[in-house]
DNA sequence: AAACTGCCTTAAATTTGCATAAAGATTTTA
DNA sequence: TAAAATCTTTATGCAAATTTAAGGCAGTTT
């Protein structure tokens, strides 16, 4: 899950992003309206949290202008307590949620599930193809031959692939969806983890292999034999 | 893909070429407000990649005047921390993105793809003529014979020809525009090419060809019989 | 007809992209 | 704080993609 955060109070920020990661999402912050419109509009964000109060450019003209532009990544729009006119607004612009300051996280993080739930009820819990199996709760991969547990970038892999059955997937895309698009990791870290996952998907027996496409990318495919 | 970058640091500037060639655009550099107009008013670039300040005429006039022609090339603006105003003023001018100095290569290289990606969804994603089909996708061609995938620079020559269906390319055009201006490559690389090309639509069966004409270039025609 | 030019095809040489192992760095857990 | 797990980089080998090189053929010129 990809959620793009602005708030140009540098400290909250940090610690909502901290936060956010603990609890595997991939999080891009910026600090201003405009950094938060150029980030926005690239349009493969999950959630967008939205402070209204920003430099450049404040957050409900950010949140009108995305959706002008068709960008409908789902918004939940921070206001402190004397802005509390600026909720009916928000939601008018367009947004799916609202949240006053102070907030406790456990309330931000259940209005986020709540946010994104839609979308997440699209795809089923448990995503399968073949004689494997991946959870969404656990992380655990089953095959005929047992079950193994993935890390956190090990799951998004896969499951980008399984979402995405046979479909060919770049590199790039999985470094902008899952590193982000402001990560300098290199670019072979994706091959270590293809090996990986090829690896455990061997472990437990599964008939699904990754096949790479040379200058391109990789999809999941169903072994033919 | 075809870039225009504009940017008055030279050693930037060469940087910047050197890696997006390594990416496989094609690239022509121009170092000040009055080049980048003459060549972004030609038209056919994928991209413009513009700095702000230039000699002669800065980037927002140069974008604002290009704009007025009518030209579409999607372009993505570079500003120096100071001039962080201009983001917004550059969005307005009718900039599709913009990207404050310094930032990362990857973080460039994604924006680019993003960029042109909007454009690209308006180009049909499966190529097709008499009875053979080539998907930009996953590069696969497919006649009644059965399916085979290109290599990347197979898919380029071939994508071109299908585009511009029964005219003549002239094998200049076909280094330029693939292996781009300053490529030191022999010319018989393409004829390399479109001898491995014909290999692969004979194979699949396709009812359509290569057809060379002496001291010109090549075009692709159905088979009349 | 001989020499030449432009293109075709195949094979060999070179470069590039990917697979994997292993080590280093960082974070999490005990 | 040590141990374990995860993430990332580095190094090496291999195979595919690309490029160069060379021999052949057909049409053109001398």
């Amino acid at each position: 899950m990809r959620l793009l955060l602005a708030e140009d109070e540098k400290e909250l920020s940090n610690a909502l992003c901290a936060i956010l990661k603990h609890n595997n999402y991939s999080v891009d912050a910026v600090y201003d309206g405009a950094d938060a419109y150029a980030y926005g509009r690239m349009g493969d964000y999950d959630g967008i949290i939205l402070d209204i109060m920003m430099p450049k450019m404040n957050g409900i003209e950010v949140l009108k202008k995305l959706r002008a532009e068709g960008i409908s990544s789902p918004v939940l729009i921070l206001t402190a307590k004397s802005e509390t006119d600026d909720k009916i607004v928000g939601l008018d612009a367009g947004a799916d949620d609202y949240l006053t300051k102070p907030f406790s996280m456990g309330e931000l993080l259940a209005r986020i599930r709540a946010m994104t739930r839609r979308k997440a009820d699209f795809a089923p819990n448990l995503l399968e193809m073949g004689n494997t199996k991946l959870s969404r709760e656990t992380f655990d991969l089953t095959g005929p031959d047992g079950t193994l547990r993935l890390s956190s970038k090990e799951f998004q892999l896969l499951e980008m692939m399984m979402m995405n059955k046979s479909q060919l997937i770049s590199t790039e895309r999985f470094m902008e969806k899952i590193w982000g698009y402001d990560s300098d990791a290199e670019i072979n870290v994706v091959w270590v983890y293809i090996s990986y996952l090829r690896k455990k998907l061997s472990q437990i027996g599964a008939d699904i292999e990754i096949k790479a496409t040379r200058g391109v990318g990789y999809s999941l495919e169903e072994k033919t034999k």
